[in-house]
DNA sequence: CGCAACTTTCGAAGCGCTTCGACGATGCGC
DNA sequence: GCGCATCGTCGAAGCGCTTCGAAAGTTGCG
């Protein structure tokens, strides 16, 4: 491996006159930086690590925290992680995976050995025991995912209210008036993820505010089946169903709405809002405000980076505007609003 | 943060006695030690990454090469990684993630840094770019999968052709007759992943040895559907399936089979062989002999860290032995061989 | 009692880089 | 033509740790 020493040598300058021609800190004469340019592609030096580590205080690198729990929605996991990596990479970062049971002690040592110049915390919960620890780490720190106390934090997340008002918009102003919610299962929610609640509260006050007939149904299995019966138990002229689920629920939905006669977007109109998964293969595509990894992690690395590099550690809440993806699962009903808005 | 000068200070002796007391490295008299290691701990002492990294000349860290492609398994891929980072951790080393687009950049680049101390490739294909490079860098390297040309590599995979063979065998030992392979999509094969084409060479070797009705199909959407038609016009009489496929189209058997009045498995037994998924959640579970990230994970981590540590880097294949998890998918057929063998 | 052989601890030399201060060389104004 | 600011470069001081060699201090044996 050639050394800092080498391409000095063999360009004939000082070391220090390497140093600053490929970081551009000071000013160096345009034909001997060009020199000492050459030589370095030529010798194919590339900085040590850990030297460059030790002298500038920086390792370029970000700890992403991704715990696994046993109902851990993989393909959603790796999606988040494999953006943050991925835009890390484009602000010249690399990213360890933080993947320990458990996950403090890898936050804390990557911290406390300045292994990383920040941290992602992914996969947020309610009441995360990562919250307290980051507050005492001296790593600037971004959250995606809100967890009830966000006191002092930096956190990024969709918007999750706003997908949920907005599906309820959707159909209402598309002239339903029967709207379920298909949430996602009890133990998910009492396990403690945060957005599940989210989309819960404010579908219900959007219903209620627009006064129409609603219903909520937490699947017990992987499928759609228990929820698509009590729904239509409770709205018997059910007419439009909000997604806020797992994928393999939403997939089974419109099979099993068959079933039943009815038909997607014919009998019941289906909007997904907040989920993980892409909707654009099903058998049916549903309409869909996904929970898009990359603006999430792009946005969380934008302020972990200027944390970093611009010591902004400013407290702050970013929530992600939903974007409607029309796949046709909404269309007007006859009682439609005359003004459909929107 | 206290520095290995502060513990030794307040422990009053040298730096080097601190070092040594804390890495074991030397003997140290144990009043001496114990005092060492009680400052330490007071202190919350842990030593600058970078800086031990730049003395031993040593990371502790070790890249994942984990690409992504369009038709990439999310879930399977993030076993994977999870898998290799918990063992990893488990020998005191962390995981840096590379999934740049370009992941011969990113290999290249930890391993000229030295910011790795070994490279793990998980999702080989065929004929795999990272191969070649792999021989010239001088950073320690496994593969999790088989390219076609392992020469000089250390590789570790599972069995495919075993666990083909078992599944025949254990069909044709139950007395079925007519056996069916529902593979990958043939873009999926095309595109250069390796392990369908050994599971379907053995599968076709092992039925021909024992002399048995079989056909083999790809999937061309996501589901069985077109896979089962296509069999039974091959094999009217059909009694055993073998599926080396993706989740979708394994979860979509059952529901399809029973469209033509199939039932599993009174009318048809199921093995899949060599999935990354669980099957023991579906409708009517299959029996398996799964890809264990678990068991690659770990055996690719032994020989990785026996080369850091160990300087052994002979170049070796390790086949995994396949495990097979019963379900009940299996039955004896009327003509089933008076010696059910295995 | 003296010397060899340990045991225990220390000092100092790096590891390869960044960065600060300084120094000679130029350019400019008066 | 002299002083002053600016430019381009260099030397050296670390960054915090590991590790080698050696210096004390101890023990044992003839």
């Amino acid at each position: 491996m050639a050394t800092i020493a080498d391409v000095a040598q063999a360009a004939g300058v000082s070391i220090s006159t390497v140093s600053y021609a490929l970081s551009g800190k000071r000013s160096i004469k345009s034909d001997t930086r060009d020199r000492v340019l050459a030589v370095a592609s030529e010798l194919g030096y590339l900085p040590h690590a850990s030297a460059r580590m030790l002298a500038a205080h920086r390792s370029h690198i970000i700890a992403v925290s991704e715990p696994v729990h046993p109902d851990t929605d993989d393909a959603a996991h790796m999606a988040f992680a494999m953006q943050t990596t991925r835009v890390a990479r484009a602000h010249n970062y690399d990213t360890l995976l933080l993947v320990h049971d458990d996950a403090l002690e890898g936050m804390r040592r990557s911290a406390a050995t300045q292994l990383a110049d920040g941290i992602v915390v992914l996969d947020v919960d309610e009441d995360d025991a990562r919250v307290p620890l980051a507050r005492t780490l001296a790593c600037p720190t971004v959250f995606v995912g809100l967890p009830a106390d966000t006191e002092g934090l930096v956190c990024v997340d969709l918007d999750f209210e706003a997908a949920a008002r907005e599906a309820v918009d959707r159909l209402v102003d598309a002239g339903h008036r029967q709207i379920g919610l298909i949430s996602h299962r009890l133990e998910t929610i009492e396990r403690g993820s945060n957005f599940p609640r989210r989309v819960l509260r404010a579908f219900t006050e959007r219903c209620e505010e627009r006064g129409i007939r609603h219903a909520i149904t937490h699947p017990n299995g992987h499928t759609a089946d228990g929820s698509v019966r009590r729904l239509l138990e409770q709205l018997p002229g059910l007419d439009g169903i909000v997604l806020n689920t797992t994928a393999d629920v939403a997939s089974s939905l419109s099979a099993i709405l068959a079933t039943r006669g009815l038909e997607v977007p014919r009998d019941v109109s289906v909007i997904a809002a907040g989920v993980s998964f892409t909707t654009a293969r099903f058998a049916v595509p549903f309409d869909t405000m996904p929970l898009d990894a990359q603006a999430s992690c792009t946005a969380a690395m934008d302020l972990l980076v200027k944390a970093i590099d611009g010591g902004d550690r400013t407290p702050r809440i970013v929530l992600i505007p939903p974007t409607y993806i029309d796949h046709g699962s909404v269309i007007a009903r006859a009682a439609a609003d005359p003004d459909p808005g929107v």
